[in-house]
Formats: structure tokens, C-alpha cells, sequence
DNA sequence: AGCGCGATCTGAAACGATTCAGGAACTCCT
DNA sequence: AGGAGTTCCTGAATCGTTTCAGATCGCGCT
């Protein structure tokens, strides 16, 4: 099986032109400076064991005279780089910066430093990322939301640690930390329904060019919605509507279904991005939520804002990214079997979801 | 003088024990299954001159069996690692998530990888995430809105080409990119003093045990706010409000000053994550846009949201991101002479400011 | 004196790529 | 036929670090 798929990166200008970096000391020049073997030199860097105070000091002081420090990349020749690293499915989703501080808050604690690399929303470009991290011989990564193949990322796991956070395969290779999306989205619907909401309409986020998996956290949130609305007996009410999960897709979409003949009453969207996507269609429209429901899911710093007050489910993300860097951390230190954690969500109702008439 | 200053990463536990990746095929690997010499393997691989079409087949034949990749590590210890580093100050902000976008969107036409490193707003976070970079070999380093200082900064540039993002201060030895404050401050208080403002409050950035400099946006922003009441004949209400630029912060700080006496008609804020704050302070307090009209700064992408509608300035993110990844480029393939670019600003005007009572 | 033993230190061999200076084979021209 | 020029390929040096297998030294003990 061919593992790898991306090879546009190997091929490369005149890499020699661009070496720069001329006067840079290298570990030879703090040896010579400080009269002692480059091994004296190595083992004081790494406080190893057999070296008097008289030469940590001379050696120090020549550290210190070059402004000297190691090359992570001569380093890693040999042993590791100390470094893993995370790769983001894009900028700017509160849920992800959250998850990022927590992954960051652990880090501080161990001597890994921890490197992002974007997978933008391109296709392929999330195989283009955690390979570009694997070439840099990472000792670990931390996949948040990824789009790519489970079987592929299995074959990534067998040759380095991997953790990944949010998506609900579970495999033997890899740790897997998610919330609990079938939990949260029934009880955004006990909440729907309870309010005596009949049109529910579902917005699922629809991936571009990537095979449908039924392991996203998204066509969990999608499946539990249709099997509530089929138990409550509004089998003829469901109606989910695709678009990707950014605010003005959203809006477009959802301002096609406001247009149609016998709108929704409530709207359950997939994630807090789109739901301001509804609230930006709603608005456009001259209406509020007090006309229809609104429900996101990842309870995101502005939802909570007083002009926004949008019911949401919160996952607690730092947290995850908390236990996801934990994760790694206990892998690369040899653990074998793999550990899948489920974070337990929290509905929040806030005033988008309960000013709606609730008589349809 | 001593450039860098933290050497914790330094020491660090045995190395080896790390090593992991036992089975990863190298070139060496390729070169013996395809039956050519290392040296051949590397040509194909770069592309390079003088490499047979039956030769090119064999070893691509040989690196497609093997599931081979070049290490970046190894490469790096001779010319270049093709990567390039960008310090982000903190995650969740949408005026930097725009300027990644930028900076993603140009290094992909590039045979450049970006990685982010985290400076967190702790304090020295942003000389260890410079150092992490550095250590690492990329090859050109871009810093966002950095804290670290100026000749500090300059040292760094004198060794690995340099980008900064934000900041007013300029440099023979790095470029910078950096959004007209001063007029983008002026358009503001223009704007409030033509519909009849008079108590305008300021709230400005608290660097927490950080030097202050007068060459940071808020610096800049500040004392414009100063320079144009003092001229505007407002010297007795001038009243600058510093807190950290995020919400929390914004709305505790602005609570406070709402509580006194004589609270201001209008507050200009010094950022949009700031102004949200202080939207939710009014919130608070029963008062909305209609009582005291308020302004943030970058045009975040939630401004213009129906619930929000925030009056603010717009930097365009996304092009200066694209010009600094441009410029780092350039000083990588070896332009010496520095570039300063200044982009200029629009303000968006909008309901936060213009629904509010004009006479005072 | 001879032995064993820590404690310190060093030389040299990795690590995995790139690159340079040729060598071998082929073509072309006179 | 012989030299010149191309094309294709290889061996070996190189990059900056870690680490392993000794070398050296001083010291206490028998």
C-alpha cells in the first residue's frame, strides 16, 4: 500500500543557494574556543553525565561568548527533534483556538515544542500537512478534525505517534479524543422539540471533494437529528441542508430554504459558524429569532455575546487539547494500545433558541 | 552582545530513547533496491541534471515501493529545509487569521512550507518561539504584532532573513509591513467628532511585563486619540482606558469606567476583540449602541454581523499577510536593502456608532 | 609495586541527505 | 582514427550533532 501521496515538495530550486546563515558557530567553534573535544561540549548541552565544574563552566562561557545554540535539524540525525506537532484543519474557529491553548498549555510542562502546520480547506491539503510535519521528523501529531482517509492515517500511525481529536473512528495505531456528538445533539433536540418545534431543519457541513465518512463529527450530529425527528413522528419534516461549515456558505444556503414555500421554525446547525451564517440570513430577511429558532454547536466565545445569544452545545475544547497533547506525550514515551477518550458536552440555551413562538 | 536568551531547551532527557521510526526507508535504501548510487537517487529526486528517462523510472519505481521521503532534517544540514516560520501572538484572533490566509495563500505558489510557533502572551514566549524557529533552519522567519524588542529583533534579522508584521519601528536589516494607524485612528475620531461626540474614551492595550514602546499599533492609535482631542479643543475629556486586548479584560475594564461619573458618549476602542468587550459591558448595564456609540479597530469578520454591526477600521489582513510572505521570499533568494510598507486603512462605518444621540 | 576503580575526557563512527570532481561511454566532426 | 564535447552516472566529502568505546589520570587498597 502506498502510504504517502504527496511527492510536489520533494523536487526543489538549488537548495545550496539559498544555505544563508554564513557565520552561525557551530558546536567545533564553542569546542575550540573553549579548548575541549566536541564531546566535552555535546555532554555539557545535554547535562550528561562526567563533566567537572571547571569545564561546564569554561564551556558555558564559550556558549555564551558565540551566542551558540544547537541546530535542531543536526540534532535530529540522531534522536529527535523534541518537537510535535499539530495540524489545523484552518485559522480562526474559535473551537480550534481553544483546543490549540489547551494542547499549548500542556506542552509548557514537557520540553516538547510544539509546531503548527496549516491544512487550509483545500483538498489534499491535509495530507500535505501532516506529511510536511512527518518530514520534519516530529516525534508526534496531534490531527484536529482531519479530512483524510482513516486507513491512511492508520498507515501514518504505524511509523510515528499520533493522536487525533474529533473524529469518531477509533483505531488500534492511533489515540482518538472526541466529544460525545451524538450525546450533545440529542439534547439540542430534546431542547427543539420540548419548545414544541415541528420543521426543524438540519445544516450539515458539506466537504468538498472528500468521500463522505460517517465518522465526522458533523454526519454524527446529522444522523442523530433525522433519527430524533423520525422517533418524535416528523419523519415529513426533515429536511437537512448541506453547505460548508463557514458563515457565508451557511448564509447562502440557508437563505435558499428561508425562501422556499413553509420555512422552518427551528434550525439546528451543525456548528457555531454556520449558525451565524442563519443568523445572517434570518436578518436579511427582516427576521430574528424570535421568528425561528437558532442552535449552533461548539458554544464559541461569541456566542454568549449579548448580540448574538446563541444556544450551543460546548465541548470544552481546551480541555480536549489538554488531554489530546497528554495523549501524545504518552505515546511517544513508548505506550503501545491505544486510548479513546469521550468528552462529555454541555448544552447551553441562550435566548435564540426561547424567544420563538412555540405553538406551530 | 548576547542575542539569544533562552537556552531551556537546551538539556534535555536521553535522546536516543526517542528515536522511534525504526523502519523508515532512506536514500540509501531507494538507491540499492533501484540499483543505482545514492547520488543518482538524490538527482531524480531534486529533478537535477543528467538523469536518464530509464534511470528517472527505475529509482521513482524503487521510491514508490519503498514509501520513501527525504528527510528534512538531513536535507537541511546542507542548504535548506524549504520552510518558512511565522510567530503568531496569540490563536482566535480574526485580524491574524486573516494574515495567515495571506500568508498560506502566497507560499503556496512557492516551494515553501509554513510552520506557525505560538508565542502565547506569556511573558518571553516570543523569544522562545523566534528561538524554536531559528533553532529549526527555516530559512526566513515572519513576526506578527511581535513584543520582543526592536534591537533584539535586529540581532535575529542580522543572522536569518526577517519579516515583521504590525509593528511601526523600521530597520535596515528587516522589512516590515505595517497598517497606517495614525490615519486609520484619525478617520475614527473624525468620524465621532463630525457626529458631535465630545466625552470620547479610549481603550488601549496593556502589555503585561512588557516594556512599553511608542511603535505598536495600540502606541500609535493612543496617542493619536490624544493629539486629535487635545486639537479638537477636548483636553479635559480625554481618558484612556488599558487593558489587555481581549474581551474579558475589555468589558471589565470598561465596566468600571461606565460606573463613574461623567461616563463618555463614545468609546474608541483599539481593537475589535476590545470593542466586543465593551459592547458586553453596556449589555450589562441595559445600554446598547443607541446610548453610547462605540468603534473598534481591523474589521474582524463578526463586525458586520446584523447582531454586532461594528463601526471599525479595515486593515486588509489578507494582503498584508500576502505581502509579508512576498517580501520574506525575496530576502531569502537575497535582497539585502530593506522594504517598509505601509497599507492604508478604510473605515467601515456601521450601526455601533451612528445609531447613538448626536448632541451632547 | 601492582591492581582495580571511578571520574573525566576524547576520537571516531554514525545519522541521511546534497554536491562536487571526475570517469565511462557515446556522438560528432575533421 | 583521434580529439572534443555531451550525457549519464558514481565515489567521496560534507553538513552539525550525539554517542559509543576506549584512553588517561589519580587514588586507595592489598
Amino acid at each position: 500500500m502506498t502510504i504517502f501521496v504527496d511527492r510536489s515538495t520533494f523536487s526543489c530550486i538549488d537548495l545550496q543557494k539559498f544555505s544563508a546563515e554564513p557565520g552561525r558557530a557551530t558546536i567545533d567553534d564553542v569546542a575550540r574556543a573553549a579548548g575541549v573535544s566536541r564531546a566535552a561540549v555535546s555532554k555539557v548541552l545535554r547535562d550528561a553525565y562526567g563533566v567537572s565544574d571547571a569545564m561546564r563552566e569554561r564551556v558555558n562561557r564559550a556558549i555564551a561568548e558565540l551566542d551558540y545554540r544547537p541546530r535542531v535539524a543536526a540534532r535530529a540525525m540522531r534522536g529527535s527533534a523534541l518537537t510535535v506537532g499539530v495540524v489545523i484543519p484552518h485559522f480562526g474557529s474559535y473551537f480550534i483556538s481553544d483546543v490549540l491553548e489547551g494542547v499549548a498549555a500542556h506542552l509548557r510542562e514537557t520540553p516538547y515544542q510544539m509546531i503548527l502546520a496549516p491544512a487550509d480547506d483545500e483538498y489534499r491539503a491535509g495530507y500535505r500537512a501532516v506529511e510536511a510535519l512527518y518530514d520534519r521528523q516530529v516525534d508526534g501529531i496531534v490531527v484536529i478534525a482531519p479530512l483524510e482517509r482513516p486507513d491512511w492515517l492508520e498507515a501514518v500511525a504505524r511509523r510515528i505517534p499520533l493522536v487525533q481529536l474529533g473524529r469518531h473512528d477509533q483505531s488500534q495505531r492511533y489515540d482518538t479524543i472526541v466529544g460525545d456528538d451524538a450525546a450533545g445533539s440529542r439534547l439540542v433536540m430534546a431542547h427543539l422539540l420540548e419548545r414544541g418545534h415541528q420543521r426543524i431543519t438540519h445544516l450539515t457541513h458539506l466537504d468538498r471533494g472528500v468521500p463522505r465518512s460517517t465518522l465526522t463529527p458533523q454526519a454524527t450530529r446529522s444522523s442523530v437529528y433525522q433519527q430524533t425527528m423520525r422517533q418524535a413522528g416528523l419523519s415529513r419534516h426533515i429536511r437537512v441542508i448541506a453547505a460548508r461549515f463557514e458563515e457565508e456558505p451557511a448564509r447562502r444556503a440557508m437563505g435558499a430554504a428561508l425562501d422556499r414555500a413553509e420555512p422552518p421554525t427551528a434550525v439546528f446547525a451543525g456548528n457555531d459558524d454556520a449558525a451565524l451564517g442563519v443568523l445572517r440570513a434570518l436578518a436579511e430577511r427582516g427576521l430574528t429569532t424570535e421568528d425561528i429558532a437558532v442552535t449552533g454547536y461548539d458554544d464559541a466565545r461569541l456566542a454568549d455575546h449579548p448580540g448574538i445569544n446563541l444556544t450551543s452545545v460546548n465541548q470544552n475544547g481546551h480541555e480536549m487539547g489538554r488531554r489530546s497533547a497528554a495523549l501524545l506525550v504518552e505515546r511517544i514515551g513508548g505506550r503501545r494500545d491505544a486510548v479513546h477518550e469521550t468528552h462529555e458536552p454541555r448544552l447551553i440555551v441562550r435566548g435564540s433558541s426561547t424567544r420563538a413562538d412555540q405553538r406551530r
